[in-house]
DNA sequence: CTCGTTAATCCGGTACACCG
DNA sequence: CGGTGTACCGGATTAACGAG
């Protein structure tokens, strides 16, 4: 299963946070560096330019690299002046015994939070990947989890008392999860951008009178309605339409759907949703016309974030539930 | 590796013919 | 008429492949 609630030991990691940090103190780079020291962090994968992390040098070379992330991320604690926090304290600022030791695990770990951090205060795509020696487009991917794992976190703050305590901390966590996220659809607006100049004049025109793009009618649950047209759905398709609309914005995940749509089948996978999303994206299509632009389009409308799920990425004014 | 698509297969409902 | 066998159809699921 691909997207997953995340682990027990996580939760319980990120609960003691919650509890001991303090508020109004927490800083961009101390939640990074949290995150990616938690279990599920540690897990999200950045792919080497090089393989062979077993042999001599590499590892000589990593453990060179380990100390110079380390005294980076010092710097910068040291430039907000947080050299105080418990965090740092016990992974960055050593005891003299502990020195020698190095790990990959706490190497990928600073190397995540530095680049996550360059990520976040928009520096250029293409010179992270130059700086920290990564494949085009795997920081997408990393963002992408982590801006999840911010998310589990921020939900984890809500229903412990930071909603009416903490609210500002709380909403530096989400805002982070959304700056992880938004860089990848800033990427993508580039190449919607074609899209966008055709579908503009149009647009105007509907302006008078603004017909919803994606209409579904409750008590005809056969078929919805997509720019006026109606395209047939099978009574499975349709739920899972219905249940996107109703958590319109929202990324709902495979499991979360699944724990909806097939409550009592233990054996249903992720494929199943892609599968029947595969059908709906079908369906729209031969009613409205099978082309690149149209294709784009209703890609992007039932959208699938990368490891975290689905949703339907639509505006409020454009979508008729009835 | 993740996602999307296609083709093959499975499964449940049902229409219809046939028989006691 | 009521029960039963079967052929068939629509929809769901699986497997496998392909693109990125």
């Amino acid at each position: 299963i691909i997207t997953k609630a995340i682990k027990v030991e996580t939760y319980l990691y990120f609960k003691s946070w919650i509890k001991e940090s303090k508020k109004g103190e927490i800083s961009n780079l101390e939640i990074l560096l949290f995150l990616s020291l938690s279990p599920d962090g540690k897990e999200l994968p950045i792919p080497f330019s090089l393989s062979g992390i077993n042999d001599c040098k590499r590892e000589r070379h990593n453990c060179d690299q380990e100390k110079i992330y380390r005294c980076k991320i010092l710097r910068l604690v040291c430039n907000q002046g947080e050299e105080d926090k418990k965090l740092y304290q016990d992974k960055i600022i050593l005891k003299k015994d502990e020195e020698k030791v190095f790990t990959l695990e706490n190497y990928l770990a600073f190397k995540k939070t530095l680049l996550l951090y360059d990520w976040i205060e928009s520096k250029k795509v293409k010179n992270i990947e130059e700086e920290y020696n990564l494949y085009r487009g795997s920081i997408q991917h990393l963002a992408e989890g982590f801006s999840w794992l911010a998310e589990s976190l921020a939900n984890l703050a809500e229903i412990s008392d930071w909603k009416e305590e903490r609210e500002e901390d709380l909403k530096k966590i989400r805002l982070i999860s959304e700056r992880l996220i938004k860089r990848v659809e800033e990427e993508g607006l580039e190449l919607a951008h074609l899209d966008i100049e055709i579908c503009k004049p149009k647009a105007e025109n509907n302006h008078l009178q603004p017909e919803p793009i994606l209409q579904i009618d409750k008590h005809r649950p056969d078929r919805i309605i997509f720019l006026g047209k109606e395209a047939k759905l099978t009574p499975l398709a349709f739920s899972l339409v219905y249940l996107l609309a109703q958590n319109l914005g929202k990324v709902l995940s495979y499991n979360n759907l699944l724990d909806t749509l097939w409550e009592d089948e233990e054996d249903a996978t992720y494929v199943q949703i892609t599968f029947h999303l595969s059908k709906i994206r079908r369906a729209i299509l031969t009613t409205i016309g099978d082309n690149q632009i149209n294709k784009e389009r209703v890609k992007n409308i039932f959208k699938v974030v990368s490891r975290r799920g689905v949703m339907l990425n639509l505006e409020m004014e454009k979508l008729k539930l009835i």
